[in-house]
DNA sequence: GGATGTGAATGTCTTCACAGCT
DNA sequence: AGCTGTGAAGACATTCACATCC
């Protein structure tokens, strides 16, 4: 397969989000046009998006939408449903273990692990926070597919290293550093101060 | 001035960090190349994204530390401080109001909103949480620069016209939805199911 | 007729490589 | 000698525009 590029990835989520609602919606046929507007781009890359992967649309009519969401899911990944382990259960790991989102697109939280004596122990839903040197051992044995890191910036780049040596090759990380992880272990940042400086930045250049 | 990429923007956030950390560390001089390393970039690409703003080194020495820190949050706007807003009380909202490196980098949250009654006249840090319908009069009154929006997908848009219309300029959505804004504004989005979504196609494409 | 799929053209970002200071 | 600053080259991503098919 071609290489694709993060961009087009992240605007597959998109489209996706999209069709979902049109599906709700109760509409069946879709044009990139369409497609386009709710995310934001033009109906060229939308297509271009999609050539990538295949031809799903009929000329003269556009995608349909059942297909098109099916297509985009197996693209993704998302017809089967990952194992996710939450590093870290402050105040950060609490609302993202709460999040409704996750657990609905197939990402579900199966243990959840802090160093914390205080939070270890506690019922979180239907598990229960583990001790950190559980960890290594439980993401090999539940077969954990990916994690989240939500520890403080000081400890994630030691946790990152035991989650790469426990086989995981997924990893979203909360935490404001610059993780170092092997080429072959792939790796998100979610930086809401990277964010807001750069909002910082667009309002005094204007 | 020149058009600055996203992507320079979000560098300099980055350098910033490693400038603080040498800083701290007692460095006093730096070279691209160490920037670079950390930053997870080559040593052309810091050299460029600073020479967008000026001619900061010294040749044959590197960065002083002291002064590149200076520089770059003159760029991005952090040697003041932002008044910020948050709408939405919720688990995302309250771990973004005890987020430290929010009020480290001068990010002072100083109103927080929400529709939810048994949520509203709740004490937050020195805040009270207050009535959504106060918000539209508030931003103006207290001068609110940016707005977080930490509230579900369907009340999102809605949120950010009034925000738009109150005359906020940057906003933060955290919630997954695609938000549409006047080009004035300035918008980032922390998609957290768009990086899972990603890492789920990593994982099956190698 | 109408919207897709896709090479070609354009635009943007990154890397190279070296002249120019210190 | 060493490292910056920067045009030029190269890689990559987006947009154009049109032949193709329903």
């Amino acid at each position: 397969m071609k290489k694709i590029s993060e961009s087009t990835v992240r605007r597959l989520s998109l489209y996706l989000r999209f069709l979902q609602e049109a599906s709700d919606g109760g509409l069946d046929t879709i044009s990139s046009d369409e497609l386009a507007q709710r995310g934001g781009t033009t109906s060229a890359q939308v297509r271009k998006d999609l050539s990538f992967f295949g031809s799903f649309g009929k000329r003269g009519l556009g995608y349909s939408v059942p297909e098109l969401l099916r297509q985009i899911q197996e693209i993704l990944g998302l017809s089967r449903s990952w194992k996710v382990a939450l590093v870290g259960a402050g105040k950060i790991g609490s609302a993202l273990f709460s999040y409704r989102d996750f657990q609905l697109r197939g990402f579900h939280i199966r243990a959840v692990f802090d160093t914390d004596p205080t939070k270890v122990g506690a019922a979180w839903g239907d598990l229960t926070v583990r001790d950190d040197g559980e960890m290594d051992a439980a993401l090999r044995e539940q077969g954990i597919d990916m994690v989240i890191v939500a520890v403080p910036a000081e400890a994630a780049q030691g946790v990152v290293d035991r989650v790469v040596k426990a086989g995981v090759r997924a990893i979203l990380n909360f935490a404001p550093i610059r993780l170092r992880v092997p080429s072959s272990v792939a790796l998100r940042n979610v930086d809401m101060t990277v964010e807001l400086e750069g909002l910082s930045f667009a309002l005094i250049n204007r």
